[in-house]
DNA sequence: AAACTGCCAACTGTCGACAGTCAACAACGC
DNA sequence: GCGTTGTTGACTGTCGACAGTTGGCAGTTT
């Protein structure tokens, strides 16, 4: 059927459901029926189960004991939650980073924030895409694997909340700065200071999200 | 066969499984095999998979592609990268935990510490049960759902790590007072302190794991 | 009319069997 | 004797089918 294929169906399925999960493709709340969606994915049941397991161990999905999986409604409690995840890791990563970034590291934050400026003032708008390449180059200066591996999850799950939501530019122009001001703080390797700025800028974030989800 | 379980074959396998591998019965680095272990726990293979699955999401099982799944065998680095994200975990629930705590929590803390600290005197050593009751004592205080989930996923990696080792009296003497160190900057409602004191204790624990692994 | 009880359809949980892949072993050639 | 290649065995990946449970619906009772 498929002889060249490097990666096993159930791999496929876990990519396939993610991108419907994150795309919100499948809504908050909606149950996913196993034999409909294998149907769907053109595999059987056994590796797609094991897809929704997996998935729903990296909290995109939620499972209830005979009655299926579905994606998770999130209220104000749980991004409150969720920051406060985020918060540790990232101002852990962020000290880090501070510690052991190199030049090449330095050099790499400034490329994405140069990018993300640029994009900023010519369409008014910068994409979300440039957000996630910063704090992963960030993550990558911290060189933790375990924690930029939950970061990556965590980040995940923020994609998952923010799926219907816009950003208003003004809170656009306060990330970039805040990007900017991370950024000399890691270039001056600051820890202590690279931690509060990362602090702020999350504690903002989390808030314009409970003002969107409102 | 067993007809009031509440639990799946599934869940029952999950927690059997970790059994195994948390106590060593399955040594680092052994491939496991699917049909010998589904037989050994009088299961099926699917269920059998699910459970593998799940504990390799937790950490405890690495999978290799058509090669099955092992214990992980950990060396310095994953230590010390696997502190970084503990430390990173328990200090910020520390610091909410400081800011959060009701007297109750004060409380509760104080009790494990003195349980503690009876049991070391009276038998020269306190069991490691007593350890993981002082820190789930403090999450409960912290009130942060996801980071407590997170530490506790941690906590069972470093059991893993432990498995085999054993605690220098002089390193039990030094955790003991660290608690209560703890217990006091929560108890002042001291976020930093609290935060401060729990990262010298974790590099504490962090370096006699690492002298007893050389 | 409202509440309760018994049935029924749909779905999940589980199983056994087949197919594909990998690694070790043996035979062969150099 | 050593490296290479074909073969074989064991194990994982996948599938289709059966069994058990859940929630809803119809029928009945008060």
């Amino acid at each position: 059927m498929t002889p060249p294929l490097h990666l096993s169906l159930a791999g496929q399925a876990v990519d396939a459901l993610r991108e419907l999960v994150l795309t919100g493709e499948i809504p908050a709340g909606t149950r996913v029926n196993e034999v409909e969606l294998a149907a769907r994915l053109g595999i059987s049941r056994g590796p797609l189960r094991e897809a929704i397991r997996h998935l729903a161990s990296e909290g995109l999905l939620v499972l209830v004991p005979h009655r299926g999986a579905h994606v998770p409604e999130a209220g104000p409690a749980d991004v409150k939650a969720l920051f406060e995840l985020r918060t540790a890791l990232e101002c852990a990563a962020a000290e880090l980073a501070a510690s052991r970034r190199t030049d090449a590291d330095v050099a790499r934050l400034h490329a994405v924030c140069a990018e993300s400026r640029r994009t900023y003032q010519a369409g008014e708008r910068f994409p979300y895409r440039l957000d996630l390449a910063f704090h992963r180059a960030l993550l990558e200066a911290a060189r933790s694997p375990y924690i930029t591996e939950q970061v990556h999850l965590v980040q995940q799950r923020v994609v998952l909340l923010r799926s219907g939501l816009q950003d208003h530019p003004p809170h656009q122009r306060a990330s970039l700065d805040d990007h900017d001001a991370l950024v000399s703080a890691v270039a001056a390797a600051d820890p202590s200071r690279a931690s509060d700025v990362m602090r702020r800028h999350l504690a903002r974030v989390c808030a314009q999200m409970l003002t969107s989800l409102a």
